[in-house]
DNA sequence: TTGAAAGCGCTACCAC
DNA sequence: GTGGTAGCGCTTTCAA
C-alpha cells in the first residue's frame, strides 16, 4: 500500500509542507533549488497526492456518475464512450451505474453517487417513475438527460429528434408503395416510444396511403421482436413492410421471417431505429434511422462540464434542449437500394 | 448544493456530532429518544454524508477502477456487466477508463485512479507494453487481471482457456474434412493471440489432414477480416474453412465471401472466437467458440474483492490464475448444425 | 449514553 | 521564498 503523504515527502527534502503543496501543484514560489529537491524526494519515495483531500477540499471530486439501463445492451456503450471522452479530455472520470430499469436501484446508486460527491450525473434513457429522482439529484449536482425529456427540471436534454425519425421512415415506407405497415413500439411509458409513434402515425396519415395504424407493443429486445413476428405472419392482415422502435425488435422480426421462408425484403420489409453495430452487418442488412449515440454521450457531458466550469453560479443558464439529427439509413431490408455496409 | 454537514444535523438536533455519527453509522449506544431527533435532524435537513472525508479515515473509497481498450467494442460490454454487477452486490462502484490500447494514456489514467484511491483495479486485455505499469499498480492496490497474463506480477487472472478453444475448433473443423484450412490471427503481441494460435497450429498437427499452416494476421476489426477475406479468395490456394481469432474478423471475412457470390457454408466455412452479441443473429448465423464474458468480469471483480475483505494482510495469498471453460458453439457457418439461434 | 478533541492528507492564508 | 496553522467533514478514542 502507499501510505506516503505530503508529510513524508516534506521530511525527505528537509522542507515544510506547505512548500512540498507548493512544488506539485506549481503554485506560488518556490526557490529552484528547493523544487529540485522536493521533486527528488518525490520521485524517491513514490508519493501520490491523495486527491479524497484534496476533494475534500476543492468541493470537487473530478468525476462524473451515469446511469443506464443496462452498458451491455447494444447503443449504450457506444453512448458512454462518448460521455468518457468528453469527460477524459477535461480530467474527468465516469462511474458507471446499470439500474435494469429498476427504480429503487436507480434510488440507491444515485443515493451512493451523491454520498461519493460527484460532480455531476448523466440519466441516459429511463421511465418517468424516476422523473423525482433526476429532479432531487438535479438539486445537489448539475445533471444531464441523453434520450429522456423530463419537464420541470432544471437539467439539460440531448435527445435526437425521434418524431421525425420515425415520421421520415414511414413516409420512406408509404413511398415505396406500402400500404400495410405495422409498427413495433417500444413500452409506451418512455418518451422515446411515444414521438416515435407519434411520428409513425402522422406520417401515416400525411402520406395517405393507409387507413388504420397496424400497432404491435414490445419492449426494446430482440426476442420480442422475433415472437411479434410470429403474431404479424399469423396475423394474415396483409402486411407488407413492418417498422420496428428499434433495431433489435427489427432484427428479431426479420429473424422470424428468414426463418418462416419469408422473404425480405421481396415479401415483407422491415425496418428499425438506432443503427446499432450489427445492422450494417447483417442479412439483409438493415434499413434503419440512425440516431448519433456518440455524439448524444459526447454532448451531454460537455453540456455538463460546462455548468461544471461555471460553477461560480454567474453562468447558471436556465435548461436546454438540444435535439440532434437522426439520419435515414436505407439498406437492403427495405429493397430501396444497394447493401451499404 | 448540498453544503449541509454533520454538524448542521447536530445543531438541530441539539446534539453533538459525535452522537450523530453514531446514528448515522448505527454504532455505540445511543439512547432511543435521541436517535429518533437525529433522524427527524437528518430527515429535515436532507443531509448526506460525505464519503470523501469518511473514506479519507477509513482509507477505502468503495470504488473500483476497470481499464478497458474501448468499451464500445462489443465483448468488453458484457464483462463490465459482470464486473460491475460483482461489485454492486457488495457496495462497490465502477470507474471506466477507455485506453484505446494507447499505452501513454493507460499511464496516465491509472495515476488517476491511484490519486482518486480506488481501492483496485481490473485490467481488461492490453498488450504487455503495459506490464510494467500493470506491476507498478500492484504493488498499491489489489489487481486482477481479466484475459491477459501477466508474469511476476502478483495480481490474480481470469481468462478462458483460450489454446483449448482454438484446439478444439480446429478439430472440429478438420472433423468436418477440410484439408486447407486458414487462420486469422490477431495481433501475435496479445497473448490470447498466441494461445489461439497454437492452438490452431497444434490442432492441425494432431488431425493430421494439412501439411502447412496458412496464417494471416488481423487486428481483430471487423474491416480488416473483410480484406483479409479478399487477400483469402486472390490467393487461390483452395482454402475451404477459415477460422479466424475473433467473432468480429470472422464476420468481416464471411461478409466478404457473401458479398463475393461465394457460398457460406457450402463453398468456405468460416469459424470465429469470442461469441458476442451479434454472432447468433446473422446469416449464416456464425459457428464459433464461446466465452464467458460476463462471468470473467464477475469471477475477476469477485477475486478482487476477496482481497479487499482480507485486506488484514492476513489473507495475502499468492497470485491465482483461473482459466474458465470455452465452449464450441456450432452454428450454420460451418455447416455442421441447425441454426442454434 | 454523550461530548470533547485528535486527527485522516491536503490547501491556502498569514506571518516571518 | 518559506513555514506554521486553521480547517474541509467525518470517525473514534477517552472522559465524563
Amino acid at each position: 500500500m502507499n501510505g506516503t503523504t505530503i508529510r513524508d515527502v516534506a521530511r525527505q527534502a528537509g522542507v515544510s509542507i506547505a512548500t512540498v503543496s507548493r512544488v506539485i501543484n506549481g503554485s506560488g514560489y518556490v526557490k529552484d533549488s528547493t523544487r529540485q529537491r522536493v521533486e527528488a524526494a518525490v520521485q524517491a519515495l513514490g508519493f501520490l497526492p491523495n486527491n479524497l483531500a484534496r476533494s475534500l477540499l476543492s468541493g470537487s471530486t473530478k468525476i462524473v456518475g451515469a446511469v443506464f439501463p443496462d452498458i451491455s445492451n447494444p447503443f449504450f456503450p457506444v453512448v458512454a464512450r462518448g460521455i468518457d471522452d468528453a469527460l477524459t479530455s477535461h480530467g474527468y472520470m465516469l462511474i458507471i451505474c446499470n439500474t435494469d430499469n429498476d427504480a429503487g436501484q436507480e434510488e440507491a446508486l444515485v443515493g451512493v453517487l451523491l454520498q461519493k460527491r460527484v460532480d455531476g450525473i448523466v440519466f441516459v434513457t429511463g421511465s418517468p417513475e424516476s422523473s423525482g429522482l433526476v429532479k432531487r439529484a438535479s438539486a445537489q449536482v448539475p445533471v444531464s438527460l441523453v434520450d429522456r425529456e423530463i419537464e420541470g427540471a432544471e437539467c439539460d436534454t440531448v435527445t435526437s429528434d425521434n418524431y421525425r425519425g420515425a415520421y421520415e421512415m414511414t413516409r420512406y415506407l408509404a413511398g415505396l408503395g406500402h400500404k400495410r405497415i405495422a409498427f413495433i413500439s417500444g413500452p409506451a411509458k418512455y418518451s422515446t416510444s411515444r414521438k416515435r409513434l407519434m411520428g409513425f402515425t402522422d406520417g401515416l396519415r400525411d402520406s395517405g396511403a393507409q387507413e388504420q395504424p397496424l400497432l404491435f407493443y414490445g419492449d426494446f429486445k430482440y426476442e420480442t421482436g422475433y415472437s411479434i413476428g410470429r403474431e404479424i405472419l399469423s396475423a394474415g392482415q396483409g402486411i407488407t413492410a413492418v417498422f420496428a422502435a428499434n433495431d433489435l425488435m427489427a432484427l428479431g422480426a426479420m429473424r422470424c421471417f428468414l426463418d418462416a421462408g419469408i422473404l425480405v425484403p421481396a415479401q415483407i420489409a422491415v425496418a428499425g431505429y438506432d443503427d446499432i453495430f450489427m445492422s450494417p452487418l447483417v442479412r439483409p442488412s438493415l434499413t434503419t434511422v440512425s440516431q448519433p449515440a456518440y455524439r448524444m454521450g459526447a454532448v451531454a457531458a460537455e453540456m455538463l462540464l460546462e455548468r461544471l466550469q461555471s460553477a461560480g453560479r454567474a453562468g447558471r443558464q436556465g435548461a436546454r434542449f438540444l435535439a440532434l439529427d437522426p439520419a435515414l439509413v436505407v439498406r437492403e431490408s427495405t429493397g430501396g437500394g444497394r447493401s451499404s455496409s
